[in-house]
Formats: C-alpha cells, structure tokens, sequence
DNA sequence: ATGGATGCAAAGCGTTTGCATACAG
DNA sequence: CTGTATGCAAACGCTTTGCATCCAT
C-alpha cells in the first residue's frame, strides 16, 4: 500500500547522475564513496518512488544479491549521508516511519495522503510556495523550504461505493 | 528550547471545557473520566504551549505532586485519546519527537520551525488553505486538513551578528 | 599506510502492552 | 457489581553505536 504514486512529474534536466553527485558531497568533506554507498544510491535512485528505510534494508540484504549486500547499519548510516547531501529528502509519516523520497532531479512538490488508503499522491502548485514566501517575509522569517502534507481522501475511497460493482456482488 | 511561543492568535470562544469535551468523547465509547485522566487534561490546557510527551510525563510523575500523580503509561495512553477526542493534534517532528498542540478552541493555523534555534512560531493565512481546497478538489481529493512547517530562519537567527552583543562577546 | 567505513551484535530511546489490582458508572 | 483503567515492568520496533576488521584514497 500507500506507494505505487507512479509521479506525473517530469524529471528535471540533470547534469550529473546521483552517483557522481554523492561522490563530490563526500569528497567534500574527505568521507569515500565505497562500493556500500554506491549499491544504496543506485537502489535508492532506480525508480521514483517514495520509500521507508526498512525497505532499502530488506532489498539490500537479501540472501543471494546481485551487486552487493549491505548491512543494515550501513544503509541507516548512508540515508543519513545522502539527506545531508541533498541527495533525498524525508518528506511524509505514514505508519510511524519516515517516508523518502528523491530530492535531486526532482521538481519542489507536495503531497496528498488518503486517510483512508495511506496512498501518496504528489502534486505541483506554485502559489503554494509563493503564498508561504509572502507570509514568512511578513512575520521576518527567512523561508528555506516547507514541508506540506495534506490529509483527506483520496478520488478512489471517497466515491461511493453505490451502484459500484453491482455484478460483482452477485456473485 | 523550541517553545515559548506565546500565541498571537486569539483564543476562540468556548462553551464546554475540554474537561468537559473530554468527558463528553469518552461517554459515548463507554470510557471513563478518571481522576488521572482529568489531572492530564488540566495539566495541558493549563496554557497554550506546545508540548511533547515527555513533557507531561515529568510533570505529572514527579513525587511530591499534588493534584495526583499519573503513570508514564497512562499519560501515553490518553494522549492517544485526546487526539482522537480532537482536544489536541501533532503539529510537527522537533527533535525526533511529536509535538503536540490544542485543537480545540483554538483557530486552525500553521507553524514556522526556526532551523537554527528551534522556535516554533505560528502564524495565520487563509489564503493557504483556500489554495488546497482548491487544488485537492483539482485531483478529486477531499481534504479534511493539512499538516504545514515552513522552514527556515527567524528574524532573530537571520539578522546578521554584527554589532550585536558586542559587549558579550568579549566576555 | 592510514583514517574513514563496514558488519555484527548490543545498546538506546520513545512508545506500547500483559497482567494483577483498583475504581467509575 | 462489572467492565474499564491504572501502574509496573517487560516487551517492542526503529535507529544508533562500540569495536574489531576492512578498504578507498
């Protein structure tokens, strides 16, 4: 539950793949990029989905992978890394977990959550980000960035479930 | 650190006390208005902070107390109760931990979270959520709230250290 | 070579729960 | 009376950490 969300965003034009980026964030800060980091960052950037860090661990340790295991406290450690890195970013609770999701290569959005279906679904609206600019420069706040979440149900759950698989029923 | 906030906004007006409204809540589950959970309900709604669990735990458990003293477990257990009673709701993560507020009583509101000192300042703006009524109604979602931090620095982190405090800093 | 990184298991930490006892309705 | 609620301590679930070993630079 709660992922499929399959992003009507476009992927912004990037320069440099998620990989190389870490590695310049590491070196900055004279950390190595070591074969660990790079199996969580290709994991991690391999589709657009939002994901929990258990998620990444379980992936990752399985018994007979292809392309290397790593251990859970690595994968904790690396999240770490990479949020620092602007690389991901956390951006929903759902279940007690904290939810990731791509922050690089990826346009500013926000997210609905069904109350009902715990889904996620992403949407873009500018007036959002430039409402709350207006408002924080109002109260002497210098804004650095938001996080919104907005519950409710989603299309699916709210429709009525009248004369809905009135066949099926019967069966 | 992260509180003293002193609300700007006005408190609404209110014909039951959240005693009251608790109890009311709870009788129609068939629960019960305990002394503990009264001595809780007081302890939160004796002022308009923002609080944690922890907070109340080390309040109420201390041994001297009077007016009761609650256990850890009990605590948790109402709070829980509380925010389904709709007297109080999570209003953001600080520190790795829930925040909580009064909902009732109170004017919807969202916050700003400080990034350098933690202060959590709320503010008012109706144009936010005019903006995602509409825009969820766009994506046939039917919002029954929202959850908004706004991050970034106060007036007091943001304004430059020059020329102030000079006197301390030689201290 | 050498300081940072990994893996493992143990420790942390906030929160929850089982169970015997204590009360509100 | 009877079903809820409390308190205590043990259990939980996610995350972090100490330490010996390993490896990227």
């Amino acid at each position: 539950m709660s992922n499929q969300s399959g992003s009507e965003l476009e992927m912004q034009e990037v320069t440099v793949s998620p990989v190389e980026k870490f590695r310049e964030f590491l070196s900055t800060r004279s950390k190595r990029l070591t074969q660990e980091r790079e199996t969580i960052v290709r994991e991690i950037f391999a589709d657009h989905e939002h994901f929990d860090s258990d998620q990444i661990v379980s992936r990752l340790t399985q018994p007979g992978r292809d392309g290397g295991r790593v251990s859970r406290a690595t994968v904790y450690r690396t999240l770490r890394e990479l949020e620092n890195a602007g690389l991901i970013r956390r951006v929903a609770r759902s279940n007690d977990r904290e939810v990731y999701e791509h922050d690089y290569g990826y346009p500013q959005h926000d997210h609905f959550i069904c109350t009902k279906c715990n889904q996620l679904v992403e949407f873009k609206n500018s007036e959002i980000s430039d409402v709350l600019v207006k408002v924080a420069a109002e109260h002497g706040f210098r804004m650095s960035g938001h996080r919104l979440e907005v519950h409710g149900m989603c299309s699916d759950c709210a429709r009525p479930p009248v004369r809905r698989h009135r066949k099926l029923d019967m069966i």
